[in-house]
DNA sequence: TCAAAAGTGTTTATCTTACACCCATGG
DNA sequence: CCATGGGTGTAAGATAAACACTTTTGA
């Protein structure tokens, strides 16, 4: 009976191309040599085992702040995953006992999410995959059930947190917040209404902007503002 | 670098009297000769390390097991609390190492909320300590915090799944109900709309049964009838 | 002038909230 | 007969849902 588990983050990372909700895996074989490269890819989340002495939190944010050259994210711890047999796969273990250099029965993982706006700056393009949240490819140990997962809490915490704002550039418009909240509910939302409910929130302010070339009435830009929610926030609460 | 804390888990079991909202604790002095037996009453919350080759709600479910000889109750994963600084109080430390009998730098506990209905006939009564979640006293370890955010999580919850009767007898009346939304929420709510609300959800069933010897309007019983929930659920998604 | 998306109001049904009195029982 | 909680209805305001047309732009 030894009874520690190695302890893992891995973070679900959610980005928002204008269409679709993607999520960023990691090709386990990028790296290596051609011809020690598996042929089939092998996806995997972006996590890590956490240090000693270091807050899962903190491990967290340093997988992102690798991965992404970014801090200051939205990142959202919400689930672990424990079971045993989570590194049944043997070629997941081998892996595992390759790149740590441990010996390794077991990991208890606890997952991420995090909402993070797509550049084609970002210092990882290239390096990562993209994947559609909803067509996903195998995945090394449980993590299409974790990235199905994250969705779950991400879809409850639209309604809850201003959370929207992170996937999208810092201007945008009604209709790429509206195409965004379609596709994470996956439901078709009445424009007109959806309007009326941005309104009500009152923390939405329009820039003095508007989209230009484009073959159709320009749109208004507007961005998220944090005092303003705040300020809403507290008086909601007195 | 060993990069393994040892993982546990730790159950804030809540259970309502009546009149308060309780939560169980347990005393580590519990057992020990009186004379080793600390001065100040020395409370945690109920907890196991996670067996190897054991789920982690398995861990769980065996704890309340164990404690109240009861299976098949609720219980939710909530978070992990992973500070590398958990066991920063000496005593607290020193406890683990003694009652685990192993070499013990860290711990990363993960936290399930459970609910419970109160009987006098429990096999912990009398060994555990079921103290108002409003008014705690200083507890080991950062188990104080864990039952904050229990609580909080517990609030939540209350809007979004049907939880209230796991902590009310099989058969209760609406008032029983009505006091236990008011303390768990900390609110008041208007009885009339109260009643309005339960009529609209349309799983309480009254039963042929009333209240007996009391001074005024014997009450209604009613019961929770999970087959008319389920099957409403189902029809919302549909 | 056409295609494409922007932007705008009204009506109806539903839900929420506030509010006061009589009833049944045991002591 | 009194104290205690049980149980009931209504009106006003707020919210949610359905629904169609005109505007601005680039091609």
């Amino acid at each position: 009976m030894q009874l520690n588990p190695h302890v893992s983050v891995d973070c679900v990372i959610f980005g928002f191309d204008g269409m679709n909700l993607k999520v960023l895996l990691i090709d386990r074989n990028m790296g290596l040599p051609p011809k020690l490269q598996k042929a089939p890819k092998s996806l995997k989340l972006p996590g890590s085992m956490v240090y000693d002495d270091e807050d899962i939190d903190t491990a967290a944010v340093r997988v992102l702040k690798e991965l992404t050259g970014l801090e200051n994210i939205y990142l959202q711890q919400f689930h672990v995953f424990g079971s045993p047999d989570r590194l049944k796969n043997k070629a997941d273990l081998k892996w595992l006992q390759s790149t740590t250099k441990m010996k390794i029965n077991r990991v208890v993982t606890i997952a991420y999410y995090s909402l993070i706006k797509l550049h084609k700056s970002l210092p990882c393009e290239g390096k990562v995959l993209w994947n559609d949240v909803l067509n996903l490819p195998n995945l090394a140990f449980d993590h299409k059930e974790i990235i199905q997962k994250g969705l779950d809490v991400l879809r409850r915490e639209l309604h809850n947190e201003p959370i929207a704002f992170e996937l999208l550039p810092k201007k945008f418009t009604i209709r790429q917040l509206h195409i965004l909240y379609e596709i994470i509910l996956d439901t078709n939302l009445d424009s007109r209404n959806f309007r009326k409910s941005i309104n009500k929130w009152g923390y939405l302010v329009a820039l003095n902007e508007k989209e230009k070339n484009v073959a159709h009435k320009p749109a208004q830009y507007f961005k998220f503002d944090k005092r303003i929610y705040h300020q809403k926030q507290q008086e909601y609460i007195d």
